[in-house]
DNA sequence: GGGCCAAGATACACAAGCGTATGGAACCTC
DNA sequence: GAGGTTCCATACGCTTGTGTATCTTGGCCC
């Protein structure tokens, strides 16, 4: 009698739970992924969730691939794709962490959570952090720094915004942006470029 | 039967458990707190848990305080106690950070982990990066930073610091110690001042 | 040396989660 | 329209962890 009248709804994708799982994850911890619970926010049962993963740790799995893409592929974009002055280009990868719908704080910090209990999932993590800060090299190093200072500023810009997030200031958007050509300055040196950039794509 | 022959081990206390229960806290986190496992380790079994504390949470608690406590005390006794120029009063606070008997990384990053669930959790731990960054705007000032300067100075060390910690960086201490000179010229924008200065206490 | 109490042992009830085995409805396919 | 496939429901056993209720024991106090 599941739903005698209703036009039978649409069955459920294994990527349909992986993105129920990733909202629990990033506001709950990976802790409280029960299988139980989301099997209650999709409104089926358990039954359908053995269907698509043959058990609890296959859906982990799936999730930290997730959050493998989701985390490096928009600086690496930067990185390839932003043509300009360095200074421009440095910018640009600044702008990612602004930017809610390439780069989601709360999601890398479950992540990082995650990884204290998981050899797997910190692997993952350092992977993660060791191409972001490398990307941020290459862009130091464009800017003419040294090899050695290019890396020594690429991992304070990068400790500073972990912390950043980690503490979870609620900080209002537009403030963030107001204070961009500040923290820009202290932390690389040099002045943020103007928006009217003619080198700006 | 429990120790026929032994000569009666003297009693646990409450404090005993706290201590215990930190460990399990600081290298496995919150979630892995569980009186079976803590009574292993102690020897005993759960009705000697259940003697000291009303319930779970009420050593959770314990916990909370106990961290309040380590975590405000050092930093405190710097601002209160170090005399001398304003930046040797403030190298006394980085050396904080690098001193592991007076701080524990690990310990702060399990209950950061520990407050995304937990609202109380989460007030102690904002009352606390409060109260540290507070002790930092107050030798930046010293420093003669104006207060909006000394507050986004206070920050981005503070920031930068906790971001540190939270990527667990795995360097060995005396390269730390080498690199303070060049994170505290960057960080200040200040030199960092010699050993040898007359007013160290 | 009987009474008392602190400190812990033992045993039980109970709930939450996981995984598995099996049943069943809708849908396609020929 | 019989049979297979897909997707989910239902029912069960098992483990882990909590809390409670009831013994037991060693030490202290006169």
């Amino acid at each position: 009698m599941s739903s005698s009248a209703e036009s039978s709804r649409p069955a459920l994708t294994r990527r349909a739970w992986i993105d129920e799982a990733r909202r629990v994850l990033v506001d709950k911890g990976v802790g409280e992924i029960k299988i139980d619970a989301l099997a209650r926010r999709l409104a089926v049962t358990r039954g359908s969730f053995y269907w698509h993963f043959a058990a609890r740790d296959d859906l982990l799995d799936a999730l930290l691939d997730d959050w493998r893409d989701c985390a490096l592929a928009p600086f690496a974009r930067v990185v390839a794709e932003v043509r300009g002055r360095p200074e421009r280009r440095l910018l640009a990868y600044f702008e990612v962490w602004l930017d809610t719908a390439r780069y989601d704080p709360d999601h890398d910090a479950a992540v990082r959570d995650w990884a204290r209990g998981s050899a797997a999932v910190d692997a993952a993590v350092r992977a993660v952090d060791g191409a972001r800060i490398a990307g941020l090299a290459t862009l130091f190093a464009e800017l003419g720094c040294s090899a050695i200072e290019a890396e020594v500023r690429a991992r304070i810009v990068y400790y500073h915004q972990v912390g950043y997030y980690a503490l979870r200031i609620a900080e209002p958007d537009d403030l963030r942006r107001r204070l961009l050509p500040t923290y820009f300055r202290v932390l690389t040196g040099v002045d943020m470029p103007a928006d009217d950039d003619p080198h700006n794509c």
